[in-house]
DNA sequence: GACAAATTTAAACACCCGTTTTAAACTCGT
DNA sequence: ACGAGTTTAAAACGGGTGTTTAAATTTGTC
């Protein structure tokens, strides 16, 4: 029988210092290569520590990884600076310019320590893992709730309507879409090779195409299509 | 020595028979699963044929997966009548929203024989293989390139333009993102179960988020009721 | 310092993958 | 009908994966 983790901080050795630096060469490989093809052989090795160390210390890779994810929501790193963005006076419309420019250069860049959060996320949302569930309420969930608010005061809507909702959806799939698929676009239009101003350039797109919609839809001429699904269930 | 491919068709035997159904059901597992997870195994499998065929007919998996793409292009099978979309006489407008109906329609609803080359598109798209550059410049390109010439119309700017470029990628990501992400999005929202009705409303919204700012670009003789235009909304 | 528990190590295990081998079974021209 | 050439079949190969084992080492405590 394998020995499971020790059930307290009773021996608290040079363990701590292993698993600490497991923790983190996991963080790195799961947020470069993603859960499936991330190999615990390169964890280990990356960490400078034997094979068998991470079923020692964590019982198997899919435990480490939701270690990983506990500590990557509880250190949120440079996620923390998108949330404080709805915090701040500024007008709607600013709010969600900045928010598009830099969740698209977060999620571009990629290689930096404190994005680390951010491509676990990205990840997850590719290839979803049996954590997925976690991944999304502790950590996608807010981020999007936040951004759903911000387009409902824009366009003078519930949060829930489905129109806000819909809209939540374009504005991430647009941004989402130059993280995901970067080697067919970079095929389609070799110009655009995502260097700082080409970064902001798309970024003003997306806000502008964005608003173009939003700012168009407080009017009371709100909805007369659609909006036929189960709008009565609630409450 | 491997026995490679018959030079020719100098024997025409029951051969072709094995190769063709080899070729089907590869098509569906790489549909299904895209290339990196699909395994010849259960190809052979499906084909109900042995496990060594495979190598003995096509020489390696990679090479029966090109072939398989091959013939998806040879038999564009129902992504013809997306191309038919863009010949009829419609108002540009109404081809848009034609065109994303169907292209939602035909990512979301994945099992289908008719809709091999779009979900093998949809794969190489999340995880590019060594013949990401065929597939784009022989099945995703062409379709891309119909889509930025009737934006191109639409904004009245050439198709070469950054701004056509741009909302050729919003109207893509936008899509591609329910195919993509379904998991998640169900997760985030999970009275949406994309029923038929659903996806009509989904395509619906694309359309007009996407229209809003479509409509209101230079067109440089209408600059003036530009402004006005957009208070009004579309009629 | 000694002893028991916790930790680390090196090796192997069991499974899956694509691919190859070897030989038997077919096909077809003559 | 024959036999060379083609096609099938079953098994194994070589490499990679996560995981486990059993011995060696380190550690904390008396």
């Amino acid at each position: 029988m394998a020995a499971s983790q020790p059930s307290s901080t009773r021996h608290t050795a040079a363990n701590d210092e292993t698993r600490t630096r497991l923790l983190q060469a996991a963080s790195e490989v799961f947020a470069d290569r993603g859960y499936h093809y991330a190999t615990v052989r390169e964890i280990c090795n990356r960490a400078n520590v034997n094979l068998a160390l991470v079923n020692y210390h964590f019982g198997d890779k899919l435990e480490l990884y939701t270690e990983v994810l506990r500590s990557a929501v509880k250190h949120p790193g440079g996620l923390h600076e998108v949330h404080d963005l709805f915090t701040h006076a500024d007008e709607p419309e600013t709010i969600l310019r900045k928010f598009i420019h830099v969740m698209l250069h977060r999620m571009v860049k990629r290689r930096e320590g404190s994005n680390l959060h951010m491509r676990l996320m990205l990840h997850e949302l590719a290839r979803p893992t049996p954590a997925v569930a976690r991944v999304v309420d502790e950590s996608i969930k807010p981020l999007h709730d936040r951004l759903r608010g911000l387009l409902g005061e824009i366009m003078g809507l519930p949060p829930e309507h489905d129109k806000t909702r819909l809209c939540t959806q374009s504005i991430i799939g647009q941004t989402i879409h130059y993280a995901h698929h970067s080697p067919v676009i970079a095929r389609l239009w070799p110009e655009l090779k995502m260097t700082s101003e080409q970064q902001d350039m798309v970024a003003d797109h997306i806000a502008d195409f964005s608003l173009a919609y939003l700012k168009l839809t407080p009017k009371k001429h709100s909805l007369r299509k659609a909006v036929k699904s189960k709008q009565r269930g609630k409450r």
